[in-house]
DNA sequence: ATTGGCACAATGGTCTGACCAATTTCGAGG
DNA sequence: CCTCGAAATTGGTCAGACCATTGTGCCAAT
């Protein structure tokens, strides 16, 4: 019988939620679009700026929404009514320990992700990732060292094809949460450079659509990245990074 | 310049929550645990109890506390002041779509912690594996098939002794929301027993200390699971199982 | 024509005080 | 001792106000 419990767990907000969700889909609001002013809200729906704040609180802490103020809020995810909510809390501090433990997440998931692309790219989808590709190395090449905006694009574009939203979710919350410490952890000079050979051979894999080699050369890759941060780390003995 | 972007996003909701989440820690505050009236925490704090309750608000909607009208708000998770959270988002409800998509991730992880537990694994870890091997043997040879129990004993046994906790914590809190499809998701009859004889194959690569063997191993025994799945979808098509 | 600064409007953030609704507490009455 | 109901407690909602930040557009100086 635990099927049926509470009845009414709350009824304002979640009403707001659901006819805010439905006007995002008839709108066809994409993310980064500004949705409804507060107090407009709060007119149209009958209902107080205090519950529409209550409301818009909820997806803020769920990542949906995005409050600027003075500007707006502003939608960071595709929302509808018809969706599910999986938030995971772990504790977890911005120690060295914990950079490794979510590297090897990021690891794992990486290699999961360039394996699915492997086998479901199809010409365009592979034209895209080359795009990606293209811009990165050229950068590369121009700044002699790794851009971490390009380098970023290139592993979304690779999440993307995956045909599997979660890869790209869990990557980019763990890659905001951290991203100060991502990009140049520890001020290891030409942070990344050993990993931008494998970027080509990951393409090349995917191009084959060799599932298996596209795992191997992800890991290859991921692998570069944890030996610069050991040797970051190695620098600097007892490094307080908060 | 990116690392100094936002320098004042939100003030009091946050530190609401931060002293609460130290007095959580303090106090010792266990899950079920009733934590202060929010006009109390009000006064305290110094704040007004609108502020207090959009803090509360962001907190409940990540699932870490329950209010209940009349009577108070209650933990439902640990709590502390180091925490990550990690939101996702399923664009679809309960349906065969997103429970691919989240074994998927297992998929990644399963892959990852295995090869990692098979570096790892010292004696007494490879001990621990095994007792739950037995256990989980002799249960299916007793009641001819999977118990669904002890076969996930096993395998939380391989995440602990990964050495990172966040593979256990990331795919039990999918387990915990999936579990009533998880375990028999479609109807199928024996549903895992395919994925039975590759627990043991598994075992042995840990205890070559293979990673890549184990690594393989893990994927192939998710594969069965996934075949499972694909199989019981297929004989009810069009399945609503919400 | 461009640029810089300034006032004003719009918007989210916070506060106060009040009342409503569900729950718990506790005493009166059986 | 038990039962029932009133009162206190607590979260939920509301209205209205003010503050802080941001965006906009006008105007003057260059």
């Amino acid at each position: 019988m635990s099927t049926l419990q509470s009845i009414r767990p709350t009824a304002r907000d979640d009403a707001v939620l659901n006819v805010l969700a439905d006007f995002v889909t008839v709108e066809g609001l994409q993310p980064g679009d500004r949705l409804p002013t507060e107090r407009v809200l709060s007119e149209r729906l009958k209902v107080s700026r205090t519950t529409v704040r209550e409301a818009l609180t909820r997806w803020e802490g769920l990542g949906l929404v995005e409050r600027r103020q003075g500007s707006g809020t502003y939608l960071k995810a595709a929302v509808s009514r018809d969706m599910f909510h999986l938030p995971l809390t772990f504790a977890s501090g911005n120690d060295f320990e914990s950079l490794m433990q979510t590297l090897e997440i990021r690891r794992a998931l990486e290699a999961e992700a360039a394996a699915l692309c492997a086998q479901r790219a199809g010409p365009k989808e592979i034209a895209f990732i080359r795009e990606k590709l293209d811009v990165m190395e050229e950068s590369f090449h121009a700044h002699a060292g790794m851009s971490s905006e390009e380098d970023w694009d290139f592993h979304l574009a690779i999440y993307s094809v995956s045909g599997n939203p979660l890869f790209g979710q869990i990557i980019s919350a763990m890659h905001e949460a951290f991203h100060r410490f991502w990009e140049h952890p520890l001020g290891v000079r030409d942070f990344g450079h050993a990993s931008f050979p494998y970027h080509r051979t990951l393409y090349d894999r995917i191009v084959a659509h060799d599932a298996e080699g596209a795992r191997a050369e992800a890991l290859k890759l991921i692998a570069t990245v944890e030996d610069d941060l050991r040797r970051g780390a190695a620098n600097l003995k007892l490094a307080d990074i908060r």
